[in-house]
Parts: structure tokens; C-alpha cells; sequence
DNA sequence: AGGTGTAGTGGAGAATTGTGGATAAAAGTG
DNA sequence: CACTTTTATCCACAATTCTCCACTACACCT
């Protein structure tokens, strides 16, 4: 289970280190692409499929299906981890994402999610109003 | 069944004992998250199985959705106890939450909450005060 | 009351992790 | 073809984390 927040820092070799307790479900090889919200997502070799999958199944004639495929699939790379568990981020997606050297690392079950730590304060901070509201309605977590 | 409450301390390391009361039922493995109250909850492994599935099946193509799932899920943290029953609490939960040496551990029956002392001594003064109202209202569903 | 056992707290050494740098290979350029 | 620049692999340090063990206090039992 992916789970939990780390930060880590990208050195100016464009090496970013993943937390050591995901390597072990995430394998010698990843696939990193472009998420939603400006961040960066990772999936395993495993995960990838799924996910290919299912936007293969998306009806190509609608424009927006089409550019949101385009936009997932194109910008992903397969990258290898390094004997110490690091990746190598590319130019395109260190931009996309206004990766510096500060980020954070979010495990998001079967993905993961690279984010310029400033912004992920900035996102996560709003995010927790929203929260409190929504559990609040659906009850103390019992959902 | 895990009801009652304790006060135990946060060491330097980051380290919380949990009630050997409750050890038996949460397992070697706990996942804290964020509560409601800037508390921080425990759940045992199957408890939180349960959560997750619910998780899993808002759609992600939601704003709002993801964001919660988003929020809760790097928020989530899988930690195992060592062999004295203890846990680690990571630095952005132990910000989150506010917790200090003193702590306090409140069973709820399916899940722990954990607690700033001072907090939690203000937080049950104030919910005693509205106890005999809700109670009130609470009588006529058969309570 | 005294002894025994368990629970909570603290600390020290060992191992792992994250980060940075150095060296070797590859690719691009004049 | 030589030279520069980039990319990849390898190694080393430092800091954090983990594991194990010791101590104290309270509670329970005889």
C-alpha cells in the first residue's frame, strides 16, 4: 500500500530519491508522467497497464477524452531506478511541474504523486477546509 | 473492544506507546491518518481495508473527490510497532495534530484518536457541557 | 507488606537512507 | 577525429532511523 508524505529533494543532476518504503512494491521500473493539478505521477509497470487500459477504452471521437489521453500518454516515460533507488526526472516534466529542489513525495495507494513542496502546502492547506466539511457531513469517518 | 483512555509521552525520538490494553486487537501493524479536530486517528489494518475500499470508489475525475481521497491518503501512514508496542509518529502528523510530550489515547471502538493533552482537556470540558443536551435528544430513538 | 511481573520511558549502538560528489561512458560538435 | 558536454554508474559521507537493552514505577498476588 502506498501511503504516507515524504520530502526529498532533487539534486542538480535532476536525481530525485524515492522513499525507500515504496520500492519494494514499486520495482526496478516506473512510469512517470504528467498529473492533474501540475504535479507529477508515478505508477508501477503494473499500475500503468490498467491505466493505459482504460483510457484506450476512452471513446476517441470525444475531443476532450482524446486530449486528456494525448496529455497522460505522451508526456509518460518508463524510467529505472538507480541501485539507490533514484530516478532521473526529464527537462519537460521538471518544467510541467515547477519541480525545484524541494518536493514532496505523496504515496496515493496505487500511484505516486511528486509535487514542488510549496505548492503541495499551498494545495494541501485549502484541501483541509474542504475535508473538514466533507467529513463532517459523512460522519466521523465511518464514511 | 477498544474503549478507554490514556495518557502516555511522545519521546524525543518520536516515539508513542500505545496502551498494551490495546495491542492485541490493532496487530504489529496500525495505520495513522489525520482526524477531524486536529486529532490523529489509528486504525488497525482490516479497519482501514474498509476505509480505503470506500476511498477507491469516488472518481477520481472529481475535483473534490480527489482532493479528499488525495488528502486522506497522503495523510494515511502505515506504521509498525516495535517490540515494546510502540509507534512512530511522523514530523507532519505530530505538526498536524500539535503534539507534544503529553498525549492522550482515547479508544473509540473501532479506531484510537490521539490527542494533545491540553487539547483534549479543553476539547471534553466543552463537549461535557453539551453531553446532557445531546443526551436529550438522543433519548427518544431509544438510547 | 514484600515480591513479582508487566508497562512505560529512555538511551546507545548498529544499520539503513538520503544526498552529494567523482569517475567512466556516451553523445554531440566543430 | 579530437574535444567538449552531457549522461550514467559507482562510491562515500552524514544524518536519520531502527533495534535492542536497561531502568523505573505502578499494580497485582500471595
Amino acid at each position: 500500500m502506498l501511503i504516507g508524505q515524504y520530502k526529498h529533494t532533487i539534486d542538480n543532476k535532476k536525481r530525485l530519491a524515492l522513499p525507500a518504503k515504496f520500492r519494494g512494491e514499486l520495482g526496478a521500473k516506473v512510469i512517470v508522467t504528467k498529473g492533474v493539478e501540475n504535479c507529477l505521477v508515478v505508477y508501477t509497470e503494473k499500475e500503468w497497464e490498467v491505466m493505459s487500459q482504460k483510457l484506450g477504452n476512452l471513446s476517441i471521437s470525444q475531443t476532450e477524452a482524446r486530449s486528456f489521453t494525448r496529455h497522460l500518454l505522451a508526456s509518460a516515460t518508463e524510467v529505472e531506478l538507480d541501485k539507490l533507488g533514484r530516478i532521473l526526472v526529464p527537462d519537460y516534466l521538471k518544467e510541467y511541474s515547477g519541480l525545484e529542489k524541494n518536493v514532496v513525495i505523496c504515496g496515493l495507494s496505487n500511484r505516486l504523486e511528486i509535487w514542488n513542496e510549496t505548492k503541495w502546502e499551498n494545495y494541501s492547506k485549502n484541501a483541509e477546509k474542504g475535508v473538514e466539511e466533507i467529513v463532517s457531513k459523512l460522519g466521523p469517518l465511518g464514511i
